[in-house]
RNA sequence: CGCGGAGUGGAGCAGUCGGUAGCUCGUCGGGCUCAUAACCCGAAGGUCGCAGGUUCAAGUCCUGCCUCCGCAACCA
């Protein structure tokens, strides 16, 4: 037996202080799909997510509720994996940053990295909010130099901390960039990063001592691993990296994507890859940034109170909807509006007109015109090799962009052959071979809707996980007979002869005046 | 002169090497009647932010300007 390709696809962990809203949804749906798209091309697909659970605002946050720090995120967290169960994420690992396997690798690094002397102590300063306890830049204060979040006026202060001394690893960066051009996607993020680093790069500040909520420094109990030299380890100290047991590390290592949303590119294209390079471990193939989900009055975030909670979405339009609407909606690398209407549009036309719709007729044709049964007659027509040739490109007109990590087009594609199935419908006019008693190719032009319909379901399944057992019933299929994987979309895969079952519509039309006056 | 992105028919977006401006939704008209008032066909609607420039030819290249948005290290 071949040892499998593997795929290793990673989502940003989490910061776990509040409910997590449709943006962060939208990432780890992204992640999902393509794990199981991959899985269906016969990887071995490992797909890791989680949650970065230390730091100041945890920690007050813990207060505030009165409990420890431990004890606030665990319901978090609990929160966060129903939401993903809800939202049917097959992820293979959740690492939390407090999980001890994790702190290991952090500090054995950390201590690696400061032996080499590529990491030192020196004054940090910055402007400081007391009753806050937290250090801000510059651009992050308010109007006069004020805190962001109470408002109070800030001041210079400072304070020891260890420093990672990324400068020095600059230009090996730059030619690591040059000599893999599609390292770090889309390319106008591959430019930006270029020209950030171009501009001259800072030690990164890596302890902090005005809280203690974080992983102990090794060699200094005073000092707490800050941010991104603990969270960002993530995603090597899940696959046992520098343990007795690192077999997952050797087999998954290094990542194939590292999949985010814009805002924190930089961390990973630029942070993540130097801090490798310091530890002499590979460096991931590919770092991918997609855009923002944009409500009408601007950036999602808490103040504006205006975040989407995807678990009100899924309960009131299904799992499926919500991640087809996602992924096809945010073309890649850009940014998206979202509304609740565009979901609804999106529902109706392209779940319920296109193909929820293709089903319905087509089941329908089957058992009235035949009696219920496919199977394919002797008779075919210029309409049925178009439509035939159209099917058998489409896996890979779809994978051409699913390789790019450009989901939105890769469904597009497929939605492409829905609208030539519509299409073939109306040139054939089924009803009309009926009536003129023409069974041959009558029989024919069931058959190969029925055969589309499989293929489209097992095409798009990676997006919606859910929609298979449905089609599959109505068609009269098996889990087993209709197939899930890519070996499975040989034409004529349909087993001829099948009884089918009409059912209820897949993807019922949503009122819209109703739907969003029930708010 | 801090950095970057965006500005294309009513809305949301494509436009690769410069060569008659496309897609989805919506609107209007027609067709069909198998279907979830769904499907199919057709039409209307754009001086491609503004002003210059290069060119036989510019949404596409160059210069300047205007508007909006994001970003400097814990908001996907």
């Amino acid at each position: 037996m071949t040892e499998k390709p593997t795929f290793y696809i990673t989502t940003p962990i989490y910061y776990p202080s509040d409910k997590l809203h449709i943006g962060h949804a939208y990432t780890t749906v992204a992640a999902d799909a393509m794990k199981r798209y991959k899985k269906q091309r016969g990887y071995d697909a490992y797909f890791l997510t989680g949650t970065d659970e230390h730091g100041l605002k945890i920690q007050q946050r813990a207060e505030a509720a009165g409990l420890t720090p431990k004890e606030f995120v665990d319901g978090i967290v609990a929160g966060i994996k129903n939401l993903w169960q809800l939202l049917d994420i097959d992820y293979d690992d959740f690492i939390r940053t407090t999980d001890a396997r994790h702190e290991k690798v952090v500090q054995q690094l950390f201590q690696k990295i400061y032996d080499q002397g590529d990491i030192y102590k020196a004054e940090y300063s910055g402007w400081y909010c007391t009753p806050c306890e937290t250090f801000f830049t510059e651009r992050q204060l308010g109007e006069g130099h004020t805190c962001p979040d109470c408002g109070r006026p800030v001041e210079m202060a400072q304070e020891e901390s260890y420093f990672f001394q990324m400068s020095k690893y600059a230009d090996r960066w730059l030619k690591f960039i040059e000599a893999n051009p599609d390292f770090i996607q889309p390319e106008t993020r591959r430019n930006e990063m270029i020209s950030f680093v171009k501009q001259g790069l800072e030690d990164l500040c890596v302890s902090r001592t005005t809280f203690d909520w974080g992983i102990k420094v090794p060699f200094d109990q005073k000092h707490v691993v800050y941010v991104w030299f603990d969270a960002l380890v993530n995603y090597i100290s899940a696959l046992g990296y520098g343990g007795e047991d690192d077999e997952k590390f050797r087999k998954y290592w290094p990542a194939d994507i590292h999949l985010m949303a814009k805002d924190i590119i930089r961390f990973h294209s630029i942070i993540w890859p130097i801090i490798l390079m310091a530890a002499g471990i590979e460096l991931p193939k590919r770092v991918v940034a997609h855009g923002w989900l944009l409500m009408q009055d601007g950036k999602m975030s808490k103040s504006k109170g205006n975040v989407v909670d995807p678990v009100v979405l899924v309960e009131k339009y299904g799992v499926d909807a919500i991640r087809f609407f996602l992924l096809r909606e945010m073309a890649f690398g850009m940014d998206a509006n979202y509304s609740e209407e565009a979901l609804i549009n999106c529902i109706n036309t392209d779940l319920a007109n296109d193909y929820g719709n293709l089903l319905s007729r087509t089941t329908a044709m089957i058992t009235k015109f035949l009696g219920g049964v496919v199977a394919p007659g002797s008779e075919g027509t210029p309409f049925d090799a178009e439509l035939i040739e159209l099917a058998k490109a489409t896996p890979a007109n779809m994978a051409q962009y699913m390789d790019k990590a450009d989901i939105a087009n890769a469904v597009a594609e497929v939605w492409k052959l829905v609208a030539k199935a519509n299409k073939y419908v109306d040139d054939t006019a089924p009803w009309a071979l009926n009536k003129n008693g023409e069974t041959e190719r009558l029989k024919t032009v069931m058959y190969n809707l029925a055969e589309v319909l499989r293929q489209v379901t097992i095409l798009i399944s990676p997006v919606m996980p859910h929609v298979a057992a449905k089609v599959w019933a109505q068609l009269g299929l098996t889990a087993e007979q209709a197939g899930s994987d890519w070996t499975a979309l040989e034409w004529g895969g349909y087993p001829a002869g099948t009884a089918i079952a009409r059912g209820e519509a897949i993807f019922p039309r949503i009122d819209a005046a109703k739907a969003l006056a029930a708010e």
